[in-house]
DNA sequence: CTGTTATATGTAACATGTAACACGTAACAT
DNA sequence: ATGTTACGTGTTACATGTTACATATAACAG
């Protein structure tokens, strides 16, 4: 019988704070010092810079030396690389995960799949995203390596923060994207890897071309 | 003009502690604690935490709450895992750097053969490493791509760690290395990317089978 | 009006004190 | 002998005070 291991409140800070950025509660490029959220949440300043330090880390942070925190604001070309590095990250997890546990992977993607189903059916987009998620994660899941699924972590949470960004924007759902995701299913159980990466690009490359049309473009805020 | 910047105690912490378990000064799952840090680099601990944590997230740190800090010391597994994520993200810089800056990629690897040359003609081992990494560097150098570059960063400083404590017992330098080498400087210059592959994978797996037989292999010391 | 300097303010960097926890060990009861 | 408890030690987690820097603004000189 095990007891529930309290987190550090490091960790609680991070967790809130990723969920905030995440969600679109801050604004990209928004000052957000440590001061203010150490009364805000009712910590010391301490716990919120170490989570600062490790956001820092993972992309969703800027911290300029004696200048201030900030959320991140990537430019156009940043947003680019993102999508160039989850789309590298993806396949190789879908190769992993395709030679190494093919069943679970496929289990996991039809469950996706059917929870697309149910969110379309009740209209639920909110449901759509979080199957969407489940959809991609499904790959890092049973790829068997944790620096892989690690460095997912990271950039999917710099990349849901844009699409928030973008989404509060445009409120689109995005039509092809079911599609899309039932044929890259169907790939993936036929582990038919050369037509997934076909596909995969398309589906990836769509936040680019929707950030192209959005975002500050030129320079954006400037980085650390 | 610009007047050079100095930095701060953290990144100088930082530096000086990667340094450090690169070059073997510390064992792999040594304690390291703040306090004892703090005082040999003469400074309080503040710095020394903030440090820790950012070795942490890059993987050469474990830090176990209320229980100590400790040098990485990593599985077998973990070391296959490394040799995987690493080999994943060589090929993309390189197919990256092959396809936007060809030109600047073989200028880069030919120095690099070149110093490797006069290293193995003075029999400078230390020279010859310093080579050998430039040459690997040289693709993320030229991919365009900082999240590749970054993550390959991370992953070479505990590859570097566990070459390091390994040829401590292996004094050996390799001797298919500088042909292997010569072959892949070839065929990035031809841009034939299916052989370079399989060279690539030849060649990074090649730490692996070294580890084999020296790692404490089964569980290592525990993690996180 | 213009450019320079002084000053005030916000911020993170750094130092240090305190508390809570993990763990080894010894005292103790049985 | 054995299991349990109490306690000492080492360690990080967290709080808070201080310092140094970056920047905006105001005062000032020309």
């Amino acid at each position: 019988m095990r007891i529930r291991q309290p987190r550090s409140l490091t960790e609680l800070v991070v967790d809130r704070l990723r969920k905030a950025i995440v969600e679109g509660q801050f604004a990209l490029g928004e000052n957000i010092s440590e001061d203010k959220l150490a009364e805000a949440f009712g910590v010391s300043r301490t716990p919120v810079r170490d989570a600062l330090m490790q956001l820092q880390q993972s992309g969703l942070v800027v911290v300029r030396p004696k200048r201030g925190s900030f959320v991140f604001s990537p430019t156009l070309a940043d947003v680019e690389e993102l999508c160039e590095y989850r789309l590298m990250l993806e396949m190789q997890a879908l190769r992993l995960s395709t030679a190494r546990d093919h069943a679970g992977l496929v289990t996991a993607i039809r469950g996706a799949i059917a929870a697309m189903d149910a969110a379309l059916a009740s209209g639920d987009q909110y449901a759509y995203g979080h199957a969407d998620a489940a959809f991609h994660r499904a790959a890092f899941d049973h790829c068997g390596n944790r620096l892989v699924e690690n460095a997912y972590n990271t950039a999917e949470g710099q990349l849901a923060a844009v699409r928030t960004s973008l989404s509060e924007e445009y409120g689109r759902p995005g039509d092809a994207s079911y599609p899309e995701h039932l044929q890259m299913a169907e790939m993936i159980a036929a582990r038919d890897m050369d037509a997934l990466a076909a596909v995969m690009d398309e589906h990836v490359w769509r936040t680019m071309r929707v950030a192209r049309k959005s975002l500050p473009v030129p320079e954006g805020a400037r980085r650390a």
